[in-house]
DNA sequence: GTTAGTGCAAACCTTTTGCAGCTCT
DNA sequence: AGAGCTGCAAAAGGTTTGCACTAAC
């Protein structure tokens, strides 16, 4: 079962607890993941086979007007989707390995620092902010390295699509 | 003319300039604003009526593998589509008005602290990275504030839209 | 002369919309 | 009871792909 925070702000607030939104706030609020429309859809249809995926869009959208969930792009690995993820904890950056697609949550003070000048020096009233960093992580740096050498040895050719990031497993499209 | 920094960097790569490419690349360089792929197609249409869309996708992708450009997604303000912008000045945070567009800068000390110390403390090796900040910029905040005030003198109904953000002209699609 | 790059048409993925019917409160 | 939600089908927006032809080096 979720946090009642969600629920909570959204009963406040006249929004109508169905069945389906239900089992996605518990789904989005217990996962723990950065999870999209689509996975999201996936294991929600586990438990209620009727629920359509047009009920996550519709849902996911409410959420984040509402403020209860952040959207992210992580640097569009994997696609083109979004993410999504509740704003209960601190404001944080998501750093992504864009070889093995590994999320790193990164949370520090110059995220406030960025946020209190943003404000002061613009006169901005900030709603949502959002900083995403993308590369190698540690192991990944690694394992590039041994790609490329074996790569080195057996065909230079190969050497420029080592260039770019290799396809992830977790890849589900278009390269 | 474009400044010559980035089709000399992909003439020593071996990349081809065509005629395309090179009214692309002065678009993107010399335009100074943050352009996406439509907009970009429609000023090279005026320049080569032949040059196709596909062209335009091609070509941003190239930059952005080369990492000669950034993609930015300006909060999704506007759509889906993304925006580019030249990687030749230092690395900045892009604050966007939710109401009218406007697109500020922010560059400061934070962002370079916000790098060093994902580096350091995950170890990791940053390929790109990006701040994006929503909200209302001064001046829009003293226009929201009127446009409340007068719809609470005519209809309190309409109060639940207003908290939502106005739609802007420059919004080309869907709601 | 090669090989990379282009245009065209068609596909693709993700997300939104219109509408009739269902269901929370 | 009735406004708010859902499901279904269809569309839309943005981007990519296959292939034959063209042009840069």
């Amino acid at each position: 079962m979720a946090h009642p925070g969600i629920k909570d702000s959204l009963r406040e607030r006249g929004v109508r607890l169905t069945r389906q939104r239900r089992i996605l706030l518990d789904l989005i609020d217990t996962s723990g993941q950065h999870l999209d429309a689509e996975q999201l859809f996936q294991m929600a249809k586990k438990k209620d086979p009727k629920l359509n995926r047009v009920t996550v869009y519709r849902t996911l959208k409410m959420l984040k007007q509402s403020g209860l969930v952040d959207e992210l792009d992580l640097m569009h690995y994997g696609g083109d989707q979004h993410y999504y993820e509740t704003r209960l904890k601190q404001e944080h950056a998501h750093v992504i390995c864009l070889r093995c697609g590994k999320v790193e949550e990164f949370f520090g003070e110059p995220i406030h620092k960025l946020r209190k000048q943003v404000e002061e020096n613009l006169g901005f009233q900030i709603l949502l902010a959002r900083t995403e960093v993308g590369g190698y992580c540690s192991n990944c740096q690694i394992m590039r390295a041994r790609e490329i050498d074996i790569v080195r040895e057996t065909d230079l050719a190969e050497l420029e699509k080592a260039e770019q990031p290799a396809s992830p497993a977790a890849k589900r499209k278009r390269a």
